[in-house]
Formats: C-alpha cells, sequence, structure tokens
DNA sequence: TATCCGTGGTC
DNA sequence: TGACCAAGGAT
C-alpha cells in the first residue's frame, strides 16, 4: 500500500507526512510511516480563499487538506513498480481487495509476503488455490482470496481491464474496487463510495437516509465531484485517496475532529450541531452462540486435518474435524477423546464455544490428511484450528514439564 | 435485497 | 467486557 498513509503518521489537518523513507523490499514499496513532517497545511485559510466557497464546481483535493506524499518519493526511487504500469496495476488491486473490511494495519503484512511469493498477476494466476489460501490465512473473508485467484486468471486471459466499467467484470472487483483500481492506478475519473465516503457524504449533506438510500445518495455525490472541469478530476487517485482518509482520520465513526476539519464551513451536520446524528444508526444483528467440538488427532506426531466443505464458514480450508458435538466427533472417529480445553472464537454475529479433545489414533485413516507440525504450515487453517493448535502444544508443553517435576530421580 | 462471509483492534 | 467497527462482494 505504498500510496496510502501509514496508521498515525498523517492527520488531515495536522502536519502532513512527506512518503520519504520509504523501503523496498522484494520489489514492494511499502511505507515506513516515518516521513518528514511539513508545516500544518491551514485548511481553514485555504477555504477562506478557496474559489469553491460558493460550493457549485466541486471541491478540491486540497480542500480535503490532502497532500499526495507517497508518489513523488516513488517516483524519486526509480523503483520498477512505476515504469510497469500493469505492475502498479496489479498493487493497488491485491491492497484493495485486502482492504476490505480489513484495517491497514493488519494488511500490511499480509501485503508484503503477498507480493513476495506473488509477485506478478501471472505468478498469481499460476499458483495453486491452497497455496493462495495459505497466504490469506488469518485475514479472514476468504472468499476475497479466491476470486482474486479467480481474477488474475481472468485477467490473463482476457487482459488487463483499462476502465473501471471493465473491471467490474473481473470476478471479485465491485464498483468500490473498480473506482479504485481505475483512479488510483490508471489515473480515470472514476468516484469511488466506501464505509468512509459515505459516512462523510452523510454528514456534509446532512442525510439522515439509512442503508441502500444513503449508499445511492453517495454515489451521486462522489460521482458529482467527479464530473468535467471539477478540481478533484485533475488527480481522482489522490482526490479518492482524500476522501477516504478525511472519513478514517478526522470524521470518524466516533471521536470526530470536527474542529479540525478542512470541509467544516461546507457541513450541513455541523452547521445543524448534530454531527452525532449522522448517518442513522444500523439496525444491528442478534448475536447467536452455538457449541462446537474439535479434536486434535495424531498418530506418530503427525496432526490430522481435512478440507472445510464448500458453502460453510472457511470453505476451502483445512482444519482439526470439527463437529457439533462430541457425538459427531465419536462418529468420525474410534480413538478415545479426551479434553483438554475450551475458547471461544467469534465469527461476525456467532459466538462459538469450542470444546477441544485429544486423540491418538490406531492407524491413519485415509478420509484424513495426515501431516507434521512442520507441514500444517503450508495448509491455510481458520483462526479456530490455529486457536486450537496453539492450546495444544501449550497443553502438551505443561505436561511435559509436570511428568519432569514429578519423575522420580 | 438481506444475508453471508472472518478477524483483530478499540472504547 | 461486550458491542462496534474496518478502504465490500456475491448471491
Ligand atoms: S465538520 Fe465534523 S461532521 Fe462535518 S465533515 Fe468535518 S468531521 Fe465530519
Amino acid at each position: 500500500m505504498p500510496w496510502r498513509v501509514p496508521p498515525g503518521s498523517a492527520s488531515l489537518s495536522a502536519p502532513i507526512a512527506s512518503g520519504s523513507g520509504v523501503s523496498v523490499t522484494s520489489g514492494a514499496p511499502i511505507p515506513s510511516g516515518s516521513g518528514n513532517a511539513e508545516p500544518p497545511i491551514d485548511a481553514l485559510s485555504e477555504l477562506a480563499s478557496g474559489r469553491v466557497a460558493e460550493g457549485r464546481e466541486g471541491l478540491s483535493t486540497t480542500e480535503l487538506g490532502y497532500t499526495p506524499h507517497e508518489l513523488p518519493t516513488l517516483k524519486g526511487s526509480g523503483h520498477p513498480t512505476f515504469k510497469n504500469p500493469e505492475q502498479r496495476v496489479y498493487e493497488v488491486w491485491v491492497s484493495e481487495i485486502m482492504l476490505q473490511q480489513t484495517t491497514v494495519a493488519t494488511v500490511t503484512p499480509y501485503y508484503t509476503k503477498w507480493l513476495i511469493r506473488f509477485p506478478t498477476i501471472k505468478l498469481l494466476a499460476e499458483a495453486s488455490l491452497d497455496d493462495v489460501l495459505a497466504h490469506w490465512q488469518g485475514l479472514g473473508y476468504y472468499r476475497r482470496a479466491r476470486m482474486l485467484h479467480e481474477g488474475a486468471r481472468w485477467v490473463i486471459q482476457n487482459g488487463i481491464p483499462q476502465t473501471a466499467k471493465e473491471w467490474l467484470a473481473v470476478p471479485g472487483v465491485g464498483r468500490y474496487t473498480a473506482g479504485a483500481i481505475a483512479s488510483i492506478a490508471q489515473n480515470e475519473p472514476a468516484p469511488l463510495v466506501d464505509g468512509n465516503v459515505e459516512r462523510v457524504v452523510s454528514r456534509l449533506t446532512a442525510n439522515q437516509a439509512s442503508a441502500k438510500s444513503l449508499t445511492d445518495a453517495a454515489w451521486k455525490w462522489a460521482e458529482s465531484q467527479l464530473l468535467p472541469g471539477h478540481p478533484a478530476q485533475a488527480s481522482p487517485g489522490d482526490w479518492n485517496q482524500a476522501l477516504m482518509e478525511l472519513g478514517a482520520t478526522v470524521c470518524k465513526p466516533v471521536n470526530l475532529l470536527c474542529r479540525a476539519c478542512p470541509v467544516q464551513p461546507w457541513c450541513q451536520a455541523f452547521a445543524e450541531s448534530r454531527v452525532a446524528d449522522y448517518p442513522a444508526p444500523k439496525p444491528r444483528a442478534e448475536k447467536k452462540s452455538l457449541h462446537h467440538s474439535v479434536v486434535i488427532l495424531t498418530h506418530d506426531g503427525k496432526f490430522a486435518i481435512r478440507p472445510v466443505p464448500e458453502g460453510r464458514w472457511w470453505a476451502g480450508l483445512y482444519e482439526f474435524p470439527r463437529e457439533a458435538s462430541l457425538e459427531g466427533l465419536n462418529l468420525m472417529t474410534e480413538a478415545t477423546l479426551s479434553q483438554f480445553g475450551q475458547f471461544n472464537h467469534v465469527v461476525t454475529n456467532h459466538e462459538i464455544t469450542v470444546d477441544l479433545y485429544h486423540a491418538e489414533a490406531a492407524t491413519p485413516t485415509q478420509d484424513l490428511i495426515w501431516v507434521t507440525e512442520e507441514e500444517l504450515t503450508q495448509y491455510a487453517l481458520p483462526a479456530p484450528s490455529q486457536k486450537a493448535l496453539t492450546l495444544w502444544k501449550k497443553s502438551r508443553a505443561q505436561k511435559t514439564l509436570w511428568e519432569q517435576e514429578t519423575s522420580p530421580d
């Protein structure tokens, strides 16, 4: 995510990180998080002299308080990324998919490793799905990885889309991602709306509509800002990022910073002193709880795993056998199960209580995949299986310690 | 169109 | 501590 601000390194009305000090790791430019500080942008005084005070021709990127801080440095680095438009497209594509519903801090290490393992679209297309999923392990929403993989194969077949509209045909790319790639990597004046933009628009226009209605309004507003002749068109990628960054760092869901907000003079919600009323709160889903039983089934130092069937949570990943009950596990194996732990795992609006069992199998049955702990790292395991493994190792270590302490000399 | 799909951080 | 959230897409 070379074009994104490292977390905490810049805020819109505070000193802006220049983006210097970009490090290069195996071909991937990564933000350092500690660029040189430039003088604060006095957004309000700029606005006071602003040509958009009447608000008719649209806001500009500068008026959102945004300075494009990464591109110059990366250009200066002479990195191949910026000599190769296709590579630029790929890196923006990967990061936009990873960042869906996921924070920059979480994504960053995955992004780095991803570009090392799958440096180009072609190499991603040629990789196996298992390999792809293994590099997504822990990021969640695994369908994204599968679609990105499919998308890479689509692009090898059909070529790189050249417009946001064309991007929509690529698996896993919806209208947000299409707009992001087209504007950031291909300089097309394509609008985009994500959760940040939707929230900002809701407040700027004092729109209390909920869900789809607000989304539609936000898209119309975003489109209107990028019409021909509007200042945002000069650098649509910067504009879009500025808008999202405004939402992420100033016009936040809670603890918003209206006093430092560069667009406060045009904010209808602020004018009404009702910023807390926008956007309308979403109805929250009911939380459900359920139980699962998981077995760490071992034989001769190997672990038994099996693929998660399609159509379920974690489809396509591999996990320790998991059933709805202990009875389910007993139907699966003849080995004697002994419980050694329990933990909770939250999946969206479900809280799963997982009972952990261990058993030593008499024989490695063919319906399961038997792997060493080393080989286990080659498989994508869902978080509950990862937790189970961690607890098993901890349990075994304590047992070993206990045996050592209590064994007679 | 409402629901499903994960996870880790924050307050 | 639990509720809420994060740069969505597919069905
Ligand atoms: S003034 Fe406050 S509510 Fe309005 S856009 Fe700025 S941060 Fe958001």
